[in-house]
DNA sequence: AATCGATCTCAAAGCGCTTTGGACGCCAAT
DNA sequence: ATTGGCGTCCAAAGCGCTTTGAGATCGATT
């Protein structure tokens, strides 16, 4: 059943078929009735293309989700962002169409994806440091906001951020206030820009205090359970292993916990532990008032709401200036972390 | 730059253009490498609805991901399905529409989706027990195929489900064998259909021996690590404490663990632990060679994989019967599994 | 010289919707 | 009696593509 159907089954032309069900006043409420009971009894839906063709928006966003070649892994982040952002965009009859891409094709997802018509705007997530898919978004002319921001990039695109280098140069301090003196950092791979905004956060903590850093403490890889386990294993064999660990993510501190507790030693007073928590629905860091994990928190979960409305807020105003948001984590403390042990 | 530009900047008709550049025949080769290079010289895209409507073919796939709404949770493993059917379908040039829906609105949104136009077929996630969806998309008459089953539902549609009850009877016998008596079993939100056939093959296996199960052992929860490890303190807290645990999910069980050790029992030893393994590629159980847990292991973005695979034979082939894919699951000997103690 | 077949190209008809620019009554105001 | 305005409705022109059914062109065959 489609609009010349509907119109022919009730004697009326497209035109005012279309104008009833969409809300314009140039048509008499008893009318309007009549018309909406018809293509409820009839199941009339119309087409979202030749409706989309015929008014230019797409009623769509896409979502580029990034690989990381290597292992072809998906970042658990991920989920729970696509859910915020699903959530606003839903709520404003916006669909999400989603490409996962290996970092190699990149390029070539992001104009198909820009083919006129499938998206009226995209998220694109993941920045590495210097990726140059900004300056092919921007080129592409089509409304686009970043999850992450990229260091030597101008400003001038909007993007939305996790103030990184703040938080990990407070939980830096924190670790130091306690009299940590050698603390180990866990990152996540340092090609992607927050990863390195994280380290520079860590590094600056230390350097202000004239503090050294140690190399052989600072590693870099893609954030799981194990990684953090054997990571910090071998650090704790080192002649002068670390009293405290700062990870990147609530899955690398988990590796962490259990490789110090295998050793016999008590998270939080032998080896103290603090990470950076994205508030994942099903990785809670212990429950709402009692953490596990003295933690940077930051749901990413309010990002994904967060990019969604700004970039719903450039699509309703074309032509506007570029948005930029930056969060702040929040820092809780939980039973991870405390004075550094003989200090 | 439309295709009407593009003709007139060449000076041929649409139609040869068109032809020229969707490889038909009947154009000679000379125009087609004109057309061709002009094409990408002003960068000429077509644009998709306009194509998509004089198809007829929408080339899109809807996938509808669930949120429990209890916790509005998005369940981790579907990051991973999505790579995996991603990976079939834009190597076939499909784009995914994804809705994350809470449960309420369900069947709005698959009405949605089925409104014409914007897919060409439906994966479903997560059915529940009884789940009355499926009668619904049946009516929508869009091809779909659902990842999972539903119990009491007769077998006229297409799935694709690992064998949930088949692999925890085997991992429970591995159990019983090992001369455990008491196991708990700690699984997923029992609603979910997966759920409940895992419980039945827990149950299965201990009924074929005429042995005991018991109620005070079986918990069903969102699977969150903590989860695990609050329930495992609770139990081994009981007079008659379990000696092994059978768990659904690697998350669970890593919380299982670290109960354990906290109480300074040894995983293997004192206490059993086989887990279900959709290896996330975040999570996964140790290096491919030296796993952690021994678990019943089925790649659930193999699952993706599949499912899109039997998507598009359905939608190639219109009117085609049902088709029903069922995966087992390995399972794989790990340290975390030995004799009961004092047996 | 007329016909045929092969090859290449085109005009135009959709696909299903929105939206512009009226048309048609009808009533109050001139 | 004319005008103007208002409330309802409509015909038709797109939106940008694919595809049908034919029309050229040209060398080869009768």
């Amino acid at each position: 059943m489609n609009l010349k159907d509907l119109a022919a089954s009730l004697g009326l032309s497209q035109t005012t078929v279309s104008r009833a069900l969409n809300g314009y006043p140039e048509v008499s409420e008893a009318t309007r009735k009549r018309v909406t009971e018809a293509a409820i009894k009839y199941g009339y839906r119309p087409d979202s293309r030749a409706r989309s063709l015929a008014t230019g928006k797409a009623m769509a966003v896409g979502l580029v989700i990034p690989m990381t070649s290597s292992h072809e892994m998906v970042n658990p982040v991920f989920a729970d962002f696509v859910a915020g952002a699903g959530e606003t965009l839903s709520g404003r009859g916006y669909d999400i169409v989603l490409s996962l891409v290996s970092e190699a094709d990149q390029t070539a997802v992001y104009r198909a994806l820009a083919t006129k018509g499938r998206v009226d705007g995209l998220i694109m997530q993941a920045p590495l440091t210097g990726d140059e898919r900004i300056s092919m978004l921007k080129k592409l002319g089509l409304p686009f906001v970043v999850h992450g921001r990229v260091s030597d990039h101008d400003d001038q695109y909007s993007w939305m951020d996790m103030d990184n280098s703040h938080a990990f140069h407070r939980a830096t301090d924190h670790l130091l206030d306690l009299g940590h003196k050698r603390i180990a950092l866990l990152n996540g791979i340092e090609a992607m820009d927050f990863a390195h905004r994280r380290r520079d956060g860590f590094i600056d903590a230390h350097s202000e205090r004239g503090l050294p850093v140690f190399p052989e403490l600072m590693a870099s890889e893609a954030m799981t359970e194990v990684y953090g386990f054997n990571t910090t294993n071998r650090m704790l064999s080192m002649p002068a292993p670390p009293t405290a660990f700062l990870t990147s993510s609530l899955l690398v501190a988990m590796g962490v916990r259990r490789a110090i507790e295998s050793r016999g030693l008590r998270m939080g007073q032998d080896i103290s532990i603090v990470t950076h928590d994205d508030a994942l629905s099903y990785l809670p860091n212990g429950t709402e008032d009692v953490p596990i994990f003295t933690a940077t928190r930051s749901p990413v979960r309010k990002a994904g709401h967060i990019c969604a409305e700004m970039l719903m807020k450039l699509i309703d105003t074309p032509g506007s200036d570029p948005i930029r948001t930056k969060l702040e984590a929040t820092l809780t403390l939980g039973p991870s972390s405390g004075p550094a042990p003989n200090s």
